[in-house]
DNA sequence: ACAATCTGTCACTTGGCAGTGACTACGATA
DNA sequence: TATCGTAGTCACTGCCAAGTGACAGATTGT
């Protein structure tokens, strides 16, 4: 019989999770391979999380799955907020890319919230809503009167995530290489030249 | 006992695959539900295309999935190639946009191959890759010596692919949002103010 | 009319999954 | 040391999927 401790368990069940969704995919997410990655009885995911459901949301409070404000402008804030505004939104975005390519679990739920959104994904979509308001609440850019700042930062964004969880399972997207860092350089400069070039 | 007619049922799989892809997406594809609404047997799938994957590629190669090159110039070729480069880009993207979300199936696939990148999407893939090329070949744009152009297009392509995507299932990306026909209109004034600005 | 062939149907095996009820073994406490 | 609550195990049901082998009804050529 094994440990007979239950935040231990709980711990490696929340673990294990995380595992299964970063090795397999958050379509073979389920009680039974997550219990056999654990090694533990599935049963106990019903009895500690009240289910698959309840797993995830401990897990999407566990762990960094989102980067942080600080993670982001990545410099003290002061230096930050002194930068002009182009120069602020592209350092976000090159930075963003970094940050969620360092996070392989991350890239398979932003994949997977599109190809279904479903109960699981919601609570850890939930925590990046909350960035995404701190974000702006933080540091309201300013620019050229004529550009929709908040649609120009949605296209960025999406782009990001498009491209970087794309690059799990595909080599290239319309030329260019994103499974080698030459690739996602020559992305970032042109991020660069993009925000300074419509912020100014 | 059915009309015996082997074209007709082959017919009807292939419509049915579409079908299903539609309502009930990716994840849910299988022979049991193609068969099931094709009011066919699914041992039909296997003789008539080898399996399902057989018959996805079948179905790639009949539907309309992917836009051809005039609907994303959506004019005469010889007032599209009159345009500033900045102008034809802009266009290219803002049909694509509409090209894309008149395709609820081909929205299902960009999704689904993002989760996972089976066999199943690499067919529907290539398709894509030729029309890319093809695209390329026939309008080699030009701009600014410093703007990364195949990195530039990526960019917007990948963000189009994102958001149309996801907005089947989620009402807003990034406080934009992508359910309405205002949220798109900002988008695509967007897209136009960026390729002016940074193609110029 | 008959045989060969083709289309379509049915029934079955196998296997994975979610969820549940009953059980066992541990160990803290009195 | 006896007991009682809890952690963990096991065995089972019910469901649905993929794939297969055998069969039945229709069609065609001779």
């Amino acid at each position: 019989m094994a440990s007979r401790d239950k935040e231990a368990t709980k711990a490696k069940l929340i673990k294990a999770a995380g595992q299964v969704m970063a090795r397999d995919g958050f379509a073979k997410m389920g009680v039974n391979a997550v219990a056999r990655e654990a090694t533990v009885d599935k049963v106990l995911i019903y009895r500690y999380f009240g289910g698959l459901e309840g797993l995830i949301k401990a897990y999407a409070e566990d762990g960094d799955f989102w980067p942080g404000v600080e993670e982001l402008i990545a410099e003290p804030e002061a230096i930050y907020r002194a930068r002009p505004a182009a120069e602020q939104m592209a350092r976000v975005f090159r930075n963003l890319i970094s940050a969620l390519r360092r996070r392989p679990v991350t890239l398979e739920i932003l994949a997977w919230e599109m190809a279904d959104g479903n109960e699981l994904t919601k609570h850890l979509d939930e925590v990046r809503e909350t960035l995404g308001r701190e974000f702006t609440r933080r540091f309201g850019h300013a620019g050229p009167a004529e550009v929709d700042l908040m649609a120009f930062s949605a296209l960025m964004a999406a782009s990001v995530n498009y491209l970087t969880a794309r690059s799990r399972h595909n080599k290239s997207f319309n030329g260019m290489d994103i499974s080698k860092e030459d690739g996602w350089k020559r992305l970032e400069e042109t991020i660069s030249t993009v925000c300074l070039k419509v912020l100014s």
